[in-house]
DNA sequence: CTGGCGCATTGACCCAGATCAAGAATTGCG
DNA sequence: CGCAATTCTTGATCTGGGTCAATGCGCCAG
């Protein structure tokens, strides 16, 4: 783990983390803000925390991919978290971290020393109404995801995970050219499986039955095309009107 | 559906709505509060929101239990959330209802008109920093669930729905007479199933296999009790160490 | 008391996905 | 470039929980 400088004008050109933790600051909150913040990057596999652990700062993820799991004492993991750019990490108040963050790919991170920003948040209501905005969002992709969990066959799992990225990484982009979509799987098949409750054996059969019946194409085992959208969606087993944004 | 008046006095005797919106509140902002509140209940089975409709309140649960689930076109259907006396209902800043609310059993809402709330919680930041550690606290709650849903066997649902239970039903009323803690299930086997992401069949021989080994008694079909809560604690999976309060 | 209705239990059978076991394809590194 | 370590794919087999179907148990209405 390597602390990492950035200037501020590269700061300048990362504006996600602080549309993140604040839509609505003004120059001096964010002035403020910049005065308890760093940068920290990660390699891929990397943990971050474990569960338990005291954590001492709150995050924005600038780059890459994290995830936060729950581990049984047999081995069983369950992937409850899957944070991407602009996704925020910690929890206001709390001082132990509830589950193992792992980095999942290389990953960057903008901290705040937890303390300040508590206090920032006690003095700035809309710094916390943002947060709670974020938090019942998450919460929404947390019960989207029980549903998968309990409900969905193997295929429909697989099928609502792709969908999931595939918009995600339209949302960051905005390059929603036409339909044909692509992008690059941010997880290997075990991660696929943990975030899906599937073994990994499963999830690489599947995504060779979607490739085979043409829902998908790939190049190379982590290159993702989806010819068209509206089929992948049918697969999901959701209801065709679009269902929530994650 | 039927509506209530409960007179100051009774609403002072259920201070349970209150806390739960607002741990902090002064006097003159209960008595806001008071102003733009009301009560309605619901019978067992009674729908109280579709997903998709027009939410004009928040709420707080008075008595009673309700469920929040969302539904697949062909009949599958995952709760998503089970809320209990205390617990808070809607979604501040958000017209839709995003999944269906229903009365599990007969239930007492202390309702909150929506508007003037969003108002209030603009005006007075500890409305809102109290929302969003119960927020933090669903989503705590959310993914100790997902883990239950995407890895648990049925026998360890089974179970750890049972000590979530008595959990609840222990720190409301605080009577934890040492062991032997027993509780009215508020479920039926099909709420139960829908909750675990089972069918109601698996549901009914988990239970009578539980009860055949001793860990757990019946008295009818719903009062259960729990001679050993150590030895239900081992039948859920978890470490020992307690887990999350949910 | 009796029939009907809504839950719950139990049994018999089956299948989706887990498990166990080889390999193949990539990737990385000396 | 070659060898090892990862990561992924595919096959064979097994099994936990689903499905279908019958039966039991209260409970209320007549």
């Amino acid at each position: 783990m390597s602390d990492m400088t950035f200037d501020h004008k590269e700061c300048g050109s990362c504006p996600i983390r602080h549309r993140a933790v604040c839509a609505r600051c003004e120059a001096d909150e964010l002035e403020e803000l910049d005065a308890i913040k760093y940068y920290r990057s990660y390699e891929a596999g990397q943990p971050i925390v474990w569960s338990g652990d005291r954590m001492d700062f709150v995050a924005s993820v600038v780059t890459g991919v994290a995830s936060l799991s729950q581990a049984m004492e047999d081995g069983r993991t369950q992937m409850v978290g899957l944070l991407l750019p602009s996704d925020f990490l910690g929890r206001p108040g709390r001082d132990a971290a509830p589950y193992d963050v792992v980095a999942v790919s290389n990953l960057t991170l903008c901290c705040f020393r937890r303390k300040p920003f508590e206090q920032m948040m006690l003095r700035t209501p809309h710094v916390s109404q943002r947060l709670l905005e974020m938090t019942l969002d998450e919460l929404d992709a947390a019960r989207e995801w029980m549903l998968i969990l309990g409900r969905k066959t193997a295929r429909e799992k697989i099928a609502s995970l792709l969908a999931i990225i595939a918009r995600r990484e339209a949302s960051l982009e905005l390059t929603t050219a036409g339909d044909g979509m692509d992008f690059e799987l941010p997880l290997t098949r075990e991660a696929m499986a943990d975030y899906l409750g599937l073994t990994l054996e499963t999830v690489s059969r599947q995504i060779s039955a979607l490739k085979r019946d043409g829902v998908i194409t790939l190049e190379g085992k982590r290159k993702v095309v989806i010819p068209d959208f509206d089929r992948l969606q049918i697969e999901t087993g959701d209801d065709t009107d679009g269902g929530l944004m994650i």
